[in-house]
Parts: structure tokens; C-alpha cells; sequence
DNA sequence: CTTTTGTTATATCTATGCTATAACACAAGT
DNA sequence: ACTTGTGTTATAGCATAGATATAACAAAAG
């Protein structure tokens, strides 16, 4: 998977790595049982320090995004576990979201056909 | 309006009080026209030093939700300017929530009556 | 003339992000 | 046995951002 790093955004490299990362399972470039590269390698690769990328790989750990351990290195393993707590972080950021588009005049309908679209494009990418 | 800072939030002070005031907003707390108390009152009130509510203003101000004036303070002004520029940002956010959501084996259904719940939420805030 | 407004300028402290180097325990391959 | 490659942890240094504290300015209102 093709992975790269904007050092001039805003957004810190281990949040950009994961976000990419979770990107990639969703659209399901990255499938279940697949291994990420090592650390090092990985930080090899964006130009970036290991634990900058260890960083990434425990918070997708912890968000129940992939599994580790010492042979595979980063597996992903999608934990559909915690799925309240999910749902609670997606209504907090959704709720920002929604305010926003509310103040700037953007109706339900124009919100749930992005919606829309985003699993649709989502989806298209699966092979 | 009554705004509350969490100080052991790992979220800044001043994106705190400009999100709950985009949500005054969106809710209709906070009415077109009506003044913001001034930086130092503010500050004052949430015990939080004056810099930090003038960041807050200032971002406001940028993204087009007061104005600005020696007279009156900050007064509460949507542009609906920039729209294709609000899209953008909405857009991207959006993609992050939805890749979660995928990831998470939550479906567009159940994803579109969050949004629309949402809308209601806001709207029935309004007197 | 005083007060209050937003605004700007410094300075200081703390926390975070990123890097660098090093080391550890464990598993696999040779 | 030995080496290599995992994730993991620890420590340190550097740069930037967040928050605070003082201070001052120009403009508008009373």
C-alpha cells in the first residue's frame, strides 16, 4: 500500500499514518490476516523515525485496528469489540461536523448523499 | 450562554470554546447579530487568560462566524461565503468518521440516521 | 478624560511531536 | 549456538504549540 507523508501539514506524522492506515482497511486495500511492514521498516520507507511509526501501530493496537506480535510484526485485525465506545467517539466528531454544516446552510439531504457517496467510493475501491 | 471549559481534555482550550460556540450556533443560542462578551470578560468568566479567547474570536472570524468590531466586540455573523472551501474541509472530515465507521461494520443506514438525528437535535434546540 | 473595545508585542513555562541512540525479550532461520 | 528481525521500553535532545502574564496601542463610547 502506498503510503505518504505531507511534513509540511498541520496533522502529526503518526496521525496521518494511522488515518492512511485505516483508510486503507476500509476500502480494503489492507485485508484481515495482512502484515504491515516492521517499524523500522516501515520508518525506512516514509522517511520518518521508528517510533514515530510505533506510535501509529499502537494507537491502531488500542483502537482495535490490527494485532501485534513478535513473528508477523503488525497484523491487521479489525476488533469489533467496543462498538458502544466506537459509536460515542463517531457521535462527538459527527456532532462538530454537523454544526458546522448547519451554520453554513447545508441541508440534511446534501449531509446524507456525502454520506453516500463516501461509502460508495469506499466500496469501488474493493477489487 | 453557558460555556464550560474541561481542562483535562487533551483538546486545546481555544478549539474547545469555538466548537461550543459554532454549536451555540448551529442550536440557535446564539443568534445572528447578537455580542459575544468581549475577550477579557470572557476569559474572565471561563478563568482561562484573555489570549486564549482571542484565538478563539480570531478562528471564528476566519472561518466566517462573527465579526469584529471595536464597538460591539464579536458579533455573531455566518458568512455563507466560501462555501466550496467549507465543503472541502467538511469533506475530509467526513472521509475519517466514514472509514471508521466502515472499518467498524457500521452501516450507511445507520450512519445517515445519525446524521439525521443530528439535525434534529440541533433544530429542536431552537426556541 | 476615562473606560472598554480589539489588537499586537514580548516573555516565560509546560506539553507535545519528532528524532536519536540504546537496550531488552522473544521468535525464526541458518 | 549464533545471527537476524520482531515489538517494546527507556532516555535524551530539539523544535513547536498551547497557555499564561504584562504591557502597550488605537479607536470608539460615555
Amino acid at each position: 500500500m502506498v503510503i505518504k507523508m505531507d511534513f509540511n501539514s498541520d496533522e502529526a506524522l503518526y496521525i496521518q499514518l494511522r488515518n492512511q492506515i485505516i483508510m486503507g482497511i476500509a476500502k480494503d486495500i489492507l485485508k484481515e490476516g495482512e502484515s504491515l511492514p516492521s517499524v523500522r521498516q516501515m520508518a525506512n520507507e516514509l522517511g520518518v523515525n521508528m517510533h514515530t511509526v510505533n506510535k501509529a501501530y499502537a494507537l491502531l493496537k488500542q483502537d482495535g485496528y490490527v494485532k501485534l506480535d513478535r513473528r508477523n510484526g503488525a497484523v491487521i485485525s479489525v476488533s469489533l469489540e467496543n462498538r458502544s465506545f466506537h459509536m460515542e467517539t463517531i457521535h462527538s466528531d459527527m456532532q462538530m461536523i454537523v454544526a458546522q454544516a448547519i451554520c453554513k446552510d447545508i441541508s440534511l439531504t446534501e449531509m446524507q448523499d456525502l454520506v453516500r457517496e463516501m461509502y460508495a467510493a469506499f466500496s469501488s475501491a474493493k477489487i
